[in-house]
DNA sequence: GAGTGGTCTAGACCACCAC
DNA sequence: TGGTGGTCTAGACCACTCC
């Protein structure tokens, strides 16, 4: 049983604020855990004495900061955050790859998460106008498209669409689901493509409709977008991979020279 | 005049949703620019003949997107968004100090926008947790605390907190709230503390309160924090930057090698 | 079927802003 | 003073989940 308070009447705060206060606080001291289900809108409506329009307001800003989810017809709860993916500059770092795993899967080792890719869909296309300009293709140009999703211990953190110029995939295991050992990066070094330098470009913004329910979250967290480039030692563009990460769930690292 | 449409009652998506796709629509299709009133909530009850209640709730999905700002007792308007500026990870590069500029005056000439920087406070104190780890500082080490904002255009763009260990500020232009041309950096090289290297950690999350306030930002609006170390050419950390972003006005582009 | 959250109605009073 | 958004009430019906 969690200790819910009351709220005062005659406050400047009006009581939708102080309500939702009272269950920020519960949740951030953890006397409602992760996961757990908040009294109900009847109850709390019982229990404060207010109507259930401004119940319903107090548990919106929660939502809107991210603090809880609701389930339709179950309950509202407290959610569940994924673990934290640290990923620093050096992840696509050959020694990486020659130990025959993909960045993902490397990394889940170090850090102690069961990871996961699902939704594996490749398809040849023509290339985003953003992604055909840094591929410097011509608009339209032909592209194999790899697109997955990432999860940790069963929850979704990352979407992932790669662009490959056709004439650098063809024939090889970039065209099929399952890329091989190493993944994508070895199959292009394998073709000739030895890779030299990536350059990301990162942002940050709301989740739109699809990506909400991509990665299992509401509206009140932020996603963090990277769309990264990959060159080969010709300083030709390979490959462009357009990423977009549960931001809560990440922290990007990166080290460059003061020159 | 905006083209507002009709609702379908018999639609499965719900009037709130219809309401909200279609301002949502003229806002990106720019038939609503950036600064623009929208209708008064009584015009779109009257218009659409649903309750006000029902409005509200239009307006508050636009809102959590970030779409829109309501001023209390002037109206609901497109909210208007400042410069996007792009940050390349060579923009502490050293030929940019030797001009005599700090980086985000350096930048504003070649992006095309008016940068101011006020709230300049300089203090001594101790370092957070975090700070005093990345700087290697016992717990309660005295540092020198330079905080500021920067603004685009007269709007905040960016909240920065610098943390300099006391012993390499001690008796420099560091302790004072203008720290002269070319910048913190610049006086701490004449220190005899050439950088080498600097290291960020990026993340992105919702803005706290006094965040929103300083950034001038509502709750739709996410922020990108980026947490800068630089080194000497000795390895030794003699700055930790703490910056907090308004989101949709950055672009951050980091290169590095495959290795 | 009981309990839950999702949506909607038709009012009300208040605080803030511009004129 | 009139128009605006902010907050609140006391209901209603619906869709979903679980038993």
């Amino acid at each position: 049983m969690v200790e819910l308070g009351t709220i005062d009447r005659h406050s400047d705060r009006p009581p939708y604020q102080q309500i939702a206060s009272v269950l920020r606080d519960l949740i951030v001291a953890e006397k409602l855990e992760p996961g757990a289900k908040l009294p109900s809108e009847a109850r709390l409506v019982e229990h404060y004495g207010v109507a259930r329009m401004t119940v319903r307001q107090a548990l919106q800003e929660l939502r809107g900061e991210g603090l809880v989810v609701s389930e339709h017809g179950r309950g509202v709860f407290v959610r569940p955050m994924p673990p934290v993916r640290r990923l620093a500059s050096d992840r696509f770092a050959r020694k990486h790859r020659s130990e025959g795993k993909a960045a993902f899967l490397a990394e889940a080792d170090s850090v102690g998460y069961t990871p996961t890719v699902d939704r594996i869909e490749v398809s040849h296309g023509s290339a985003p106008d953003r992604v055909a300009e840094l591929l410097r293709l011509d608009v339209g140009a032909e592209v194999v498209i790899r697109s997955r999703r990432y999860l940790a211990n069963g929850r979704p953190v990352e979407t992932a669409v790669s662009y490959i110029p056709a004439e650098f995939a063809a024939g090889t295991k970039i065209e099929q689901p399952d890329t091989g050992p190493g993944g994508l990066y070895a199959r292009l070094e394998e073709a000739g493509h030895t890779l030299d330098t990536f350059s990301e470009e990162v942002t940050a913004r709301m989740p739109v409709g699809d990506e909400r329910s991509a990665l299992e979250i509401g509206p009140g967290i932020p996603v963090l977008t990277v769309l990264r480039t990959a060159y080969d030692t010709e300083g030709v563009p390979v490959e462009v991979c357009d990423t977009v990460k549960v931001a809560p769930a990440y922290v990007l690292q990166y080290d460059f020279p003061a020159r």
